[in-house]
DNA sequence: AACACACCTGGCCATCTGGCCAGGGTTCAT
DNA sequence: ATGAACCCTGGCCAGATGGCCAGGTGTGTT
């Protein structure tokens, strides 16, 4: 460790979990507060004008969400270290934020210690992923791989959501001004690429993977 | 106000909103922490052994969640007051917290000032709404309003979560060892009650209103 | 130029759908 | 016991569905 202190910025959009957050730090001489921030767009703002060392970040949060704030933190400064904390209810936003460039991912019941130990990890440039956190990691990642053989053209998508919404094929015709045999060749690519036997099948998968 | 502090407990599985939590109402010298809980489980036993006179508490937990707990403690001992303490993006849980029996209803993004009004409020009987909690109540009374006409039957739902999985009629028929005829009666029934024109609708709206 | 890809169309056909009709049975509260 | 629910069944039928076949167009890439 060096003798200057951790420069850290603390992202969330909650004034409790600010608070408790900034409790934590205190404990430990190496930590410095240096900021807060209560949403996405104050995150990269305050960062830009105090050039923290490490950014503890809130996934869920108005105005700019943690992932987007995560990558436009790391684009502009690429020596400012992201660890993201969230609680375990978000999982599927895991890999999002990994994408993004976190290099560290936390849970919110984490303990002082552990928190202490990821930041000190992630300002030494070394991940700090909770197990529970990897755990979700792998069954986003498996969750997605399986069901898709291929992504859904635009047209498919828009043909996807009238399904969602009750239309029948003639309907969907109508709306579109094809040819009822066009859209059933259009379902006929959804069912496929969503591994559906049915439209009903394919709606509710479509809507439980949050395609649309 | 008495000379008695008011006896305060936390309900929160996160560490760091209890923590953050705690560090708010050691502002206030008429506030006193006597316990806290990491789940829905403890909270009521908390109360059994402390018999706090407030309680605040998360509503999304492990084991037991806040609005069993809430319900619990409510029925044991009415003279412990719950505050719900939760998110903003748990809209769907105010009116289940309510009927629990909590008198307060806060987003955590409350300020400590606020925090505090709230819990003297409860303690003296009085209920505390955040304005946005009042908000997310009425959207979500008139959007359960609207869409029924009748509650779901526990065969309709059985029925309604298999036509999700795609299974068709005849499928259906069989796995539930009934004539197709009678699941016809079923889904009839089901498009009726959800307004749904056909089965993928049907499925379409009970996912989106987590009916399923 | 050749190719892949998305998009469009028509016809044939077995099957499924959902509305309508009719009739059973149970259990539970009034 | 007289409903009121929920659950079960059969038949009839127009329409929708989805798989299969065959073809067409335009785009952009290689």
């Amino acid at each position: 460790m060096s003798d200057e202190k951790i420069r850290i910025v603390i992202a969330d959009d909650h004034n409790v979990v600010r608070s408790g957050l900034s409790a934590f730090l205190q404990v430990f001489d190496d930590f410095e507060l240096v900021g807060e921030a209560a949403d996405g767009k104050e995150a990269v703002e305050v960062c830009e004008s105090l050039h923290p060392d490490v950014v503890l970040m809130d996934l869920v949060m108005p105005v700019m969400d943690g992932a987007q704030a995560t990558k436009e933190i790391r684009e502009r400064f690429d020596d400012i270290q992201v660890i993201v904390l969230t609680s375990f209810k978000e999982d599927d936003l895991i890999e999002g934020a990994l994408q993004a460039g976190a290099i560290g991912y936390l849970l919110k019941n984490v303990s002082a210690d552990e928190l202490a130990d990821a930041i000190r990890s992630a300002h030494a440039g070394k991940p700090a992923l909770a197990p529970e956190a990897a755990q979700a990691l792998i069954k986003a990642t498996s969750r997605r791989k399986q069901p898709y053989d291929d992504e859904l053209t635009a047209r498919e998508k828009e043909v996807l959501k009238m399904m969602a919404e009750g239309l029948s094929n003639p309907e969907i015709a109508q709306k579109l001004f094809v040819s009822r045999s066009t859209v059933k060749f259009h379902v006929s690519s959804i069912l496929s690429k969503l591994g559906a036997a049915s439209r009903t099948e394919a709606v509710s998968k479509a809507l439980q993977q949050k395609i649309i």
